[in-house]
Formats: C-alpha cells, structure tokens, sequence
RNA sequence: GCCCUUGUAGCUCAACAGGAUAGAGCAGGACCCUUCUAAGGUCAAGGUUGGAGGUUCGAGCCCUCCCAAGGGCACCA
C-alpha cells in the first residue's frame, strides 16, 4: 500500500516520496518532503508543500493537509475498504511477497556434546522467524544448522572420558557437559592437560579410531536431543552441516590461502592480518585447523552449492569481531564481496546476578523453560472459563501451544541486539503484551466468527473504532518488509500486538455478531493476526 | 590498554531515514463479566530519553567529551 502511494504521489507530482505512519489523527501517511526540498531549493517548507499538494489528485485519499511543513494524506475509504477485502479474499496469501532471491541463513548451530542451553535458544528462535519472513516475502529461503561438532574442545572431552575410564554410550549430555566442566576445572590446576586435549584433537583429524568413535556416540546422542526440542519448538532446519563436515575441504581453504597470499606464517601457526582488524588463526602451531577455516570452508561452501545473494549468520554478538574477520576473509579470497554477508547478532541471556556460568552452577536449560511454561499454562486454561468444554487432550495440546508460544514470543518481541535479562516472571508472562494474548486475541475472533456464521463481504460506513482497525490492517505489509529488511522480527511481534490491542478495545465498545461490517473486519483481524504468529513461528489453538 | 555495542517511567522493553504531543507491558491505584471467549476492557498515575556541549527549521536517534554497563582482542569455539 505504502509502495503503491508512493509512486502515485511521484507520478503526480515529480518528486520522491518517503512516507511514514502519520500521528494520530493525522490521516494515514504523512510526508516531510517539503523539508528536504526546501533544504535544497531554500525556499519555505511550508510553501513547497503547499504547491506539492494542488498536485495531488488520486482518488485513494480522501483529503490531503498541509500542516507546518508536513503532508498528511487520508486515505479514502474506498482505499481502505478494498484492501481489507483484500486481505479476506487472499487470506494467508495477503503480502506475500516475490522476491525471486536466495538467502541461506546460519542460525541455532548447537555445540554437541552439551544440553541444548537457553542460549542457544535465541538464535534459533529468531533464525527461524527471518527464515519465515523471507520465504513468505518470495525468497528462496536455505537454513543451515552449523553444528559445534568439531574443535579441540572435543579433544579435551575424549581426554577427560578417557581418563574417568568412561562408557561414552551409557553417558547422558548432561554427564558430557559435566564432564566437560571438570576437564576445565582440572585443567586449571594441570596445564598439560590442555596440550592432551589438543593432541586428541589431532588424532581426531587424523581419523584415529578409537578418538572417532567417541566422537561419533557423542554426536549421535546430540542430535538425538536436539531433534526433540526442534520438534517441541516446532523448528525444521533444513540442513544439518556441522563443522566437521567440512573436514575434507579444509585442506584445500589452506592452500588456497597461502597461495592467494591471505595467509602468512606466525610463530608457527598461519594467520590472516586485516590491518583494521587483530589477525585471526587458520592454523593452529600444531597444524590442526580452527573454527575460521572451517567457517571459511562453509562460506565457500554455500556460495557454490546455492548461489545465494544472501547469507545470514544468526550468531550471538559476542561473536562480532570474529564474523567481520570471516567476511573479511571471505573477500580477501575473492569468493564474495563482504557486503553479501550479514550477522544478525542477538545479545546474550543474562542473570540479574550476572552471567550465564555452568562452573558456577548459574544455567537454565531448555527443556525447564518450556515445561514451566507448559504447566502454567496447564493452570490457566483449567481455572478458564472461556476454555471449558475442552477434552483433557485437548487442553494439554492447547497448553503446549500457549506455554512455548510465550516463551517464544518473549524473545521475538525485543529487539535481537539487546541483552535479556533473563527472568522467570517475564519468559512465563501469559497476559499483556505476550504471546498469549495474541493467540488469545486470535481464538476469541475465531470464536465469534464461528457464532456469527455466514456473513456478506459488505462494508458500509466505517465509524472511528472501525476504521482504525482497517487502517492497522493495511499496515500489515509495511512491517513485513521493515522487519525482514532490518532482520528484526520484533517489528512483526509489535505489529500484531497493536493489532490485537486495538482488536480487543473495539470488540469491548462494539457488538459484533449482526454486522456484516464488523464481521469482515474480525475476519480480516483473525487472519493478518494469525500470520503475524505463524511467521514468528506461533501456533494458535483451537480454544483457550 | 585498544576496539565494538548499549544507556528511554520503579522494573522489562518500543519508537519504522533526524519529524509533529516519546508509546506499551509488568508492579502499584480506581473501575467493568445475566451481551459475541475477562488469558479481556476502561480510567487515573508514572519521563529533564545517563550527563554536558554541538550540528539542524526540528535530536531519544547524528558529532565531541564525560559517566555507567556489557562484549571482544592468536593456538576455546
């Protein structure tokens, strides 16, 4: 709608339009326009936009105001009207989108070998919402889950098992992860034991038996694990290509390295230097590679295998420097400019008391987030009125979708860049600005739609409660792209919520069922709403 | 030490290119269920956008300095 205004407006009247929300009983767009020109032609913005509007003829406004500088544009309510029938004549289909690109997108990546942390959660959850986004907008969209699988912190874990005298088969992850945290806590006290882990991380490369088979029971049992919380966060990533499958393309990444003169030896090991950037490591002194080379490997990778024009890296900020350096690199090689390269990097999970640390006993996993969640959400729907009638099973799949939609929708509805203070109060809000209420929001226009049945798509006159409800409705399209153009799904959360806000305030001051009218509008609310949720990954149940 | 990011109501967060009166939720206060789902709605209260300068017709957003927090800086990934 926004698109199609502007390129009415620069029809009409020559000059480039940005238009934006306009305020409150403002009309539906305003411009500043007249700013930037008068900056230009030093004339009054006043003055500009006032001749700027006797231009102004479509009929999709219903008045165009000139106020201090700034247009206002009304939409008509003929405008406003058919792009609500629209909406109902599309349904789910409404935006979408072709864009007719390719983007692969890094997101979840897990380490093995660990239970799946709360940390991880971000990235996967967020991932999987601009893969949502972008596939709805038209692209091809190729999701990869880089796996932790390789590193010499596997070395040091078949050290530390091997030297417990271990059974790696009869170990749960957590017994790994534990593990793990000993050899580091030992290892403190033993420095030695770190040249072990690297030596083992070298007999791993090289394909020693014994080192292999650990590894392969570890890895085995992670994604074992992992499949069942992408299930119960109903996650499909398309590919799963852990590092270590890029083993066999490392050598080659070496080698090319030093004949294209990226790579330089350093105190043994071989490094790439940036020159605004610290150097960053290939190879390490004792030749095993390191997390860059096989990153450089996937890059290489990806771009020959899906010819993106595209790649996003959904990585924790922590990992900033290290991506630029990997794009960085990329370039140096001549594989891709960097510019192609995005890393969309979501702050870390705190604790009020500081950081995540598993030495200091300081975690939440998972799988305690989601099944809290659940179970409120088990206590809610069974002191509901609204969800009586339900069966058990019905009401313990209802739970399911309400307690991970909230923990889902309290991550998406922040800004990706910002820390979360993680706080059990907050990821198991059901009420207010949360995942419920949306789906709330949802079911209860479901449910009046179901009361109501047949209605005619007719729309007379739109009162003020009304109109603000299409006016929002319209917007949906403006924040599907804002949010896949700024990677921010949050954008999307915010949307609905307004939304569903203002749903809510009509359905109070306005009898529904009766008016073909209204019917239309919930039906049309009803549909943009439950996009909005799909496309951050939400389900909606049936009854609540 | 160097580099990057962030600072908005008591708390947690929004604010789409630098645009008009800075918006929500939570907590606390006052209300609304014999009308369509009260996980809802209404009203009131809550702010010198960390501080000081500057650029601009206009600054939460841009620049400089200061303060505070977080992260990163070669054999972890």
């Amino acid at each position: 709608m926004r698109k199609k205004i502007e390129q009415i407006l620069k029809k009409e009247t020559g000059e480039e339009f940005r238009l934006e929300r306009a305020p409150e009983g403002r009309g539906d767009y305003a411009s500043n326009t007249a700013f930037l020109l008068a900056k230009k032609e030093k004339k009054s913005p006043s003055e500009l936009a006032k001749s700027l509007k006797k231009k102004v003829k479509a009929d999709i406004f219903s008045k165009v105001e000139e106020e201090n500088g700034f247009l206002n544009f009304f939409l008509s309510e003929n405008a406003l009207k058919e792009e609500a029938f629209l909406v109902l004549e599309e349904k789910e289909n409404y935006g979408k989108g072709n864009a007719g690109k390719t983007v692969v997108i890094d997101y979840s990546s897990p380490n093995i070998a660990k239970s799946f942390g709360i940390g991880h959660l971000r990235s996967t959850i967020i991932g999987q919402a601009i893969y949502n986004i972008h596939e709805f907008l038209g692209w091809k969209v190729i999701g990869v889950n880089h796996l932790g699988d390789w590193g010499t912190q596997y070395g040091k874990l078949i050290y530390q098992i091997k030297k417990e005298g271990k059974n790696p088969e009869k170990l749960s992850l957590k017994e790994l992860e534990e593990i793990y945290v000993r050899f580091h806590k030992e290892a403190e006290k033993n420095p030695e034991m770190e040249e072990e882990g690297r030596k083992w991380f070298a007999k791993l490369e090289k394909g020693d038996e014994e080192a292999r088979r650990v590894w392969e029971i570890c890895r085995k049992k992670s994604l074992d694990e992992f499949e069942k919380i992408y299930r119960d966060l109903n996650v499909e990533i398309d590919y799963v290509l852990g590092e270590s499958f890029y083993e066999d393309k490392l050598e080659d990444v070496v080698k090319e390295a030093e004949k294209k003169k990226v790579a330089k030896k350093s105190k043994g090991a071989l490094i790439i230097e940036f020159g605004d950037m610290p150097p960053a490591m290939i190879l390490k002194s004792d030749g095993s590679t390191t997390y860059l080379t096989r990153d450089m490997a996937a890059a290489k990778y990806r771009l020959k295998e899906f010819s993106p024009d595209l790649l996003i890296y959904e990585i924790g900020v922590d990992q900033t420097l290290y991506l630029r350096q990997l794009f960085s690199a990329v370039e140096k090689m001549g594989w891709a400019k960097k510019e192609k390269f995005v890393h969309v990097g979501h702050g870390m999970f705190r604790l009020k008391e500081g950081r995540f640390s598993t030495r200091k006993g300081r975690t939440v996993h998972l799988e305690e987030v989601l099944s809290l969640a659940k179970k409120k959400a088990e206590e809610i729907i069974e002191s509901s009125a609204t969800a009586k009638g339900l069966s058990r099973e019905e009401k313990k799949e209802a739970s399911k979708i309400i307690g991970i939609g909230a923990v889902k929708y309290n991550d998406l509805k922040r800004h990706y860049k910002r820390d979360v203070v993680f706080d059990w109060d907050q990821v198991l809000t059901l009420k207010g600005d949360s995942g419920p209420y949306l789906q709330y929001t949802c079911v209860r226009c479901e449910s009046v739609l179901e009361k109501a049945g047949k209605y005619k798509k007719e729309m007379e006159e739109l009162n003020d409660e009304e109109r603000k409800i299409v006016r929002r409705i319209v917007q949906f399209e403006e924040a599907l792209e804002n949010a896949a153009e700024n990677f921010s799904p949050n954008v999307i959360a915010e949307y609905a919520f307004r939304l569903a806000k203002e749903f809510n305030h009509f359905y109070d001051t306005c009898q529904i069922v009766g008016s073909d009218k209204r019917l239309a509008i919930t039906d049309a609310t009803r549909i943009i709403l439950k996009k909005c949720l799909n496309l951050l990954g939400i389900s909606v149940p049936q009854k609540m």
